[in-house]
DNA sequence: GCCAACGTTGGC
DNA sequence: GCCAACGTTGGC
């Protein structure tokens, strides 16, 4: 096995939570709905079988990285697009031209405690997060580094 | 609920 | 292809 690859997923609890993986049938869900084409091509491009990805809950109390996950399905199209029941139905999306991709994820455990963004923020090391650098996409790149970094802090308690 | 930042759309 | 108007994200 190569070296996974490290990501960042933010979700909405109101519209899908942490927990509502976990309670998922295998744990296991399809991440559809992003309709932006950055965060479009790393799931398309860059999202790998096996890389991890930390499960970051936006617009919510707390703002956090609440647990992790991992990617069991490569990029595919987003059949939701052309699905004009669906939450994020695009009338330019079709099954012979898909312009829409997802990855399925696993969730794997809950953190011992939830990374706030304030903590990341304010954690030598984190500076340089993908998050402050393009604070409005959906799926962010991280480092192991970075990983590591936030794995160790839920380790801890917020002081 | 506000609003800043940024992505997208569409007229020209 | 420019850019103003508009919509969305997401922290506060």
């Amino acid at each position: 096995m190569p070296e996974p690859g490290y990501w960042l997923f933010k979700s909405e609890p109101s519209a899908y939570s942490f927990s509502d993986l976990m309670s998922e049938e295998d744990q296991t869900a399809e991440w559809d709905g992003v309709r932006n084409y950055q965060a479009r091509n790393f799931l398309r491009d860059d999202v790998k079988l096996g890389d991890r990805v930390l499960f970051y809950h936006s617009n919510a109390k707390p703002i956090a990285v609440v647990g992790t996950a991992t990617v069991v399905r490569e990029g595919y199209p987003d059949f939701t697009a052309w699905d004009p029941d669906s939450d994020h139905p695009d009338p330019k999306s079709s099954p012979d031209n898909p312009i829409w991709f997802m990855v399925d994820i696993k969730g794997d455990a809950e953190l011992p405690n939830p990374v706030t963004l304030k903590r990341i923020r304010s954690t030598p090391g984190l500076e340089e997060c993908s998050l402050f650098k393009r604070p409005r996409i959906s799926v962010h790149p991280i480092t192991k580094a970075e990983w590591d970094i936030i794995l160790d802090l839920a380790q801890r308690e917020e002081n």
